[in-house]
DNA sequence: CGATTTTATATTTCAAGCAACATAATTGCA
DNA sequence: TGCAATTATGTTGCTTGAAATATAAAATCG
């Protein structure tokens, strides 16, 4: 780290969006094979685990607000991978079901998560202790003032 | 980390772009002042450090291609931070050098890494060890097979 | 009960990212 | 030398992200 000389590779911000980028270009062609984008697979994680949510939710879990998810979402209904409906006791509130076409593709993605556990050169303790430092720091940076 | 339910927060991939976005957030009222995008103070990282670059070369130390570069390079052009020319030797080059007025904001953007620094909760020493972390991951996942 | 506020989602607009393709300059090699 | 391959950048089309704004339903309150 260069006191004096303050460039690009020693800004934890950009380290950050460049290794955030470059696990997407490894995705990227698994991701092809079940022809999804990145958030999209994110969408389906959530999915996967709970079945139904809602936009609130989903805006939630994923930081992304309807401005993103509302087209993306729709994409997702017309390739089959998912199903929105108004929800019958608020109807202010849009539910997203997955159908049995999205649930088809959660074991053909396990690979995923398996590529970046190799390609790391980690150890699964270590991933996982990035993974909490990460989060902790996300958390500082959300919650500061 | 819950292994049977493989939830969104157990997953690395997605800690490091939320947390990538989390930043930007943060930053964003400070570049706003600045009147730049986040990738644009990116850019400006590198012209502060080397007054003049290209576009390979831009587009390899911040691993962006050429249609994110050209349209991002012009608009800043347009906003007087930089210029942009063919080199004379060999035209296929396209040397980006930044102006008065780019080199004007490096005083006033020096606020920006240290918000990270001081929200982050983290000494100095915590933060480069993780931003080295990072780096190496990142090495990692660009240099597998 | 009716007006106001809040909540949930949608739309619009702009700026990235990136793949695929296009173009023009330069290199290299038969 | 001449032409094919390579290199550097630009263009197009599609998908995020996110701010600003709009809309409609639900909740709140006098």
């Amino acid at each position: 780290m260069d006191q004096e000389r303050l460039t690009l590779d020693s800004h934890l911000c950009f380290s950050l969006y460049a290794c955030s980028r470059a696990i997407f270009r490894m995705y990227r062609p698994l991701l092809d094979e079940l022809n999804l984008t990145y958030p999209q697979y994110l969408v389906l994680l959530v999915l996967w685990d709970r079945q139904e949510s809602s936009i609130k939710e989903l805006s939630h879990l994923l930081t992304l607000d309807s401005g993103t998810l509302t087209p993306m979402l729709k994409r997702m209904e017309s390739s089959g991978l998912l199903v929105r409906s108004r929800s019958v006791d608020d109807e202010r509130i849009v539910t997203v079901q997955i159908t049995d076409k999205g649930r088809e593709l959660q074991s053909r993605a396990e690979c995923i998560p398996a590529s970046l556990i190799e390609s790391s050169g980690l150890e699964l303790q270590q991933l996982g202790a990035l993974n909490e430092t990460i989060r902790t720091l996300m958390d500082s940076v959300e919650n500061h003032r």
